[in-house]
DNA sequence: CACGTCATTTGGATCGATCAAACTCTCAGA
DNA sequence: TCTGAGAGTTTGATCGATCCAAATGACGTG
């Protein structure tokens, strides 16, 4: 294990004082360009770095974001994606991500109120936002810089940066489709009403009906299981509808075991594997824009309020459909 | 914004030197139990929270493991769910865990190098082990706690703790399966010889055909691709076998649309989705226990070599199939 | 009653960086 | 020649915890 290498070491090593070290790093534009030379050569030979504890200790900056990882449930989700974006957005302006579990808002908090005094993280990001989401207001009262990826559903958590994907432009692109292939009775199957994202999504759906005069009663809730999705299904192919727009690729597959002509959302592995058409989100771009929100908010630069991506319809064949005698 | 409570704030609460606090929280042993419950309280009523920058510059020890976050490919894949268990169990231990992403193994030293200089993770995990394996031997040479989720492949990589499935005790489940459904033979689709994984894999179902005195020429490597999937399964098909064990649940989803006889490798979500029979590995645990071995090798206590844990085969009947005729 | 022992508590130094303020030159202008 | 400004660099203090060595106090013993 090497032996760590300290400022004063380099400074020892340059014939400099530390604070010209630390301002080499820092401020450049005050050293003598001769100085900040023979600085630089010193650290790169010694292998030099900041230690982050020390410049934390000093300045209160820890360099840190702190994500909550979700939980998985059925594995249809787009979180990982996102994290993983989420890290390597971060490392480019040279942040690093911190991960904690939480179980509901309330232990979220907890965490977030604990990690704000132990590791002290420069800023948070907030996924799966809902209405009345207590974690967004907790942050702002105290002025606690954060981002959310999902926009503030409620009216009284408005206020705060956020990234999000519009949900309705991409059920709406995903009517039109199947407008465009001739089905002109089309299904929505969502979540219960009241869910900030599923209501937005069946809003596209229904824009796009509404602007042919079409039919905008053939829609279900279900609580997002297959199972509901393959029953929803059923129930609105008996009532006339030839298409199916879903709230998610989870209800989709229940779906896509009534009639081929469905449109899952969130472009999951699954979908990739049974062949469904799907709404993608565009995932690394929404992890670049939190960063960048947030670390624009963080050094004090003028924030864009908030930023809306675009989902992308990928359109498959249906590769698999349902097996109508199951052997082994 | 609460203010900053320090060690000194609550000294002069409780009326005791700081070193008393720091005892209190880190020796309580050498501290008077009356002594002890009033520090306790001033700790309780002025929320104070160790700060993490400051003990670490102290003591060398930042409580961070660093994990590297993978890409996700094709998204069939286990990570996520490690990653999870990984959180969860370091909390427990008070440790949190620090993301960074690599390209390679040779990125993933440098940055690796990098964040020992900066944030001096306490222990790494390394994931995705493999044959001649840098990362692991490069942390081995300068003595620096780390586990490998994935057996060391190479002889000159042994030596250090990891933990493991295994992944020969789940194929040979499977076989046995296939076996006791009347199937005698049954192939296996694996990756290119060479990969530890996938040669252990294969291993186990060979073994389980072999202790039957059966055939163990129906085999076939393939990249990994359902496609290829699919092709290898055609070929062993037409070759006699009447059942197939795969190597992963990317490779199954392929070959399921040849033959319904079918058991992936990892419990992915589309496998559950397809209903693919599948071996889960039991990630929670795996996860435990890396944190185990490593804040035991961090905390000086004797630790388990290695650990190696049993994946469950979850049987399921394929709810779809290949689509003969695609529609829409 | 002085003294050693053990349990408990304390003050000062320290980790490695940055802040704030002071210092050293050099050079232009009075 | 002296002064002042400005560029460039240095010194000392500080962030909040823990290490170390030493002080304090209670108590039993010869």
């Amino acid at each position: 294990m090497a032996a760590k290498v300290t400022i004063a070491d380099v400074a020892r090593y340059a014939n400099v004082s530390r604070q010209t070290v630390s301002n080499v790093l820092n401020s450049p534009e005050v050293v003598k360009e001769e100085t900040r030379q023979r600085v630089l050569a010193a650290v790169n030979a010694l292998g030099y770095r900041v230690s982050a504890a020390a410049r934390q200790m000093r300045t209160g900056r820890s360099r840190l974001l702190a994500v909550r990882i979700e939980t998985t449930q059925d594995g249809m989700n787009v979180f990982d994606r996102f994290l993983h974006g989420l890290t390597e957005s971060a490392a480019r302006s040279d942040y690093r991500v911190l991960l904690y579990t939480a179980t509901d808002d309330r232990s979220e908090i907890d965490t977030i109120d604990q990690l704000l005094g132990e590791f002290e993280p420069d800023g948070f990001v907030l996924t799966s936002t809902h209405h009345g989401d207590a974690r967004a207001s907790w942050l702002a009262e105290r002025d606690l810089p954060f981002v959310t990826f999902g926009r503030p559903w409620g009216a009284s958590e408005a206020g705060h940066p956020w990234v999000d994907v519009d949900g309705a432009a991409g059920t709406e692109a995903a009517t039109r489709h199947l407008l465009g292939d001739g089905h002109r009775r089309i299904g929505f199957i969502g979540w219960e009403a009241g869910s900030g994202v599923g209501d937005d999504r069946r809003a596209g759906w229904s824009r796009a009906l509404a602007a042919e005069g079409l039919d905008t009663a053939l829609t279900l809730e279900t609580d997002g299981s297959p199972d509901q999705g393959r029953a929803a299904a059923q129930e609105l192919v008996e009532r006339g509808a030839t298409a199916l727009v879903c709230v998610s690729d989870s209800v989709a597959l229940g779906a896509l075991q009534v009639t081929p002509a469905v449109v899952g959302f969130d472009d999951t592995p699954v979908a990739a594997a049974i062949g469904l058409t799907s709404l993608g989100q565009p995932l690394a771009e929404a992890a670049a824009r939190c960063v960048e929100l947030l670390t624009d908010r963080l050094s004090g630069r003028p924030t864009a309020p908030h930023v809306l991506l675009s989902p992308t319809l990928v359109t498959r064949k249906p590769t698999l459909a349902i097996r109508k005698d199951p052997r082994s």
